[in-house]
DNA sequence: CATAAAATTAAACATTTGTTTGATTTATTC
DNA sequence: GAATAAATCAAACAAATGTTTAATTTTATG
């Protein structure tokens, strides 16, 4: 099934209302509203409002994919920096498409929709089996220690991530930051959580010098 | 507002449901026949599905909150050690409440309702201060780092427990473990998330020895 | 331009929703 | 034990829900 752009467009409005009022929070009435299109057309183009959930899905974890083919085999760079180019291109995702890791999220704690589960641990693994090879790469070289738990390092990073994300209000409180625009925000948000991944990431996979 | 027993009983099993369904996806029917009552009875209760939501968390969050008053004066145990047992207090709670904590997240995410954002918001600034008083003894007795950024570790330990417990399949999945019985594996989930984090804690706030 | 296909619409459909009602039963109080 | 209050119930309510229909408009095709 190939998507035109009214798709994407309904897609991307649905999108941002699944984030803000949850999956069954969100009407067929209000994703119509939205896209300005009529009520109808959502059952029209994508049949019922659970597939239209799971052609977001499946259009958006798609771009989630993280490749490293080239990255691996790349032998200029150093495991860690390699880690380090991962790190900062899976907080580069997360923030550009936000609404969609809040989706996810909620997906995932009530494991509902099973289509829509089984594409979350798709991807899930996919991260993992990334990571246990970057990782591998750098325990043959003798800089990575033995017995990391690539899974437990990956969630320290995504549930980091995420925790910043959902509670940026309660961040800026804390800490009595002056409102900023919210791509400054982020911009920042971006370099703050990079330097912080990668100083656990360091401790946890390298030998200490 | 006193509770009786026929109160918790809902609220529990309302619980439950809003965990693995959501808040929009539970419908009072649902709750009345979990709680085996008589579906005017949720209303005769507490006045309507919202008050119900806001009611479990008055409930809950009060028995989420981490007391370290008298921790905080002891002087025998070391600034870090301090640390560890609000650790193994915080992963102890949620473990003991995974069903809340599901809530918990998905309501923060969507923000819809206020009262309960402002709950969640409490809690989060509760924990982020017991931290901070444990990090400034830390300090003034030049045995953890300056310039701690509270929030963001407090985010990296609730963002990694919450991790762990919303991809127990994928976990298991992608180190092929055995099916053992759900308390079992939360006991051992127990001591592995303590240790991954105090790890984590220990490089970030103790000075290089 | 005529015809077929696709897109759009308002209306209707049957369910499901949260909440209320008014009667009935149970418990409490004097 | 009569009177009062509290708890429970089945039924009803209007509003909202996802989906379909059948008519109309727009677009594409020869």
């Amino acid at each position: 099934m190939t998507l035109t752009d009214k798709h994407n467009h309904i897609i991307e409005k649905a999108e941002e209302l699944f984030a803000t009022k949850g999956y069954s929070g969100t009407t067929i009435r209000d994703i119509a509203k939205a896209a300005n299109v009529n009520l109808a057309m959502v059952s029209y183009y994508f049949g019922s409002k659970e597939k239209l959930m799971e052609t977001l899905f499946r259009e958006r974890i798609s771009l989630m994919q993280l490749k490293i083919e080239t990255l691996l085999k790349n032998e200029t760079i150093s495991p860690f920096q390699k880690v380090e180019i991962m790190i900062d291109e899976y907080i580069s995702k997360v923030l550009d498409k936000q609404s969609f890791y809040k989706i996810m999220l909620c997906e995932m704690a009530q494991r509902k929709n099973k289509v829509v589960v089984k594409f979350i641990s798709e991807i899930k693994l996919n991260y993992a089996n990334m990571m246990r090879d970057l990782v591998e790469e750098g325990q043959q070289k003798k800089i990575f220690k033995k017995h990391i738990d690539i899974m437990l390092l990956m969630n320290t990073m995504t549930g980091t991530v995420t925790q910043m994300i959902m509670n940026k209000e309660v961040y800026r409180e804390f800490n009595s930051l002056k409102k900023v625009s919210e791509t400054e925000y982020d911009l920042w948000l971006k370099k703050l959580l990079g330097d912080h991944i990668k100083k656990i990431f360091k401790t946890l996979l390298e030998y200490e010098s």
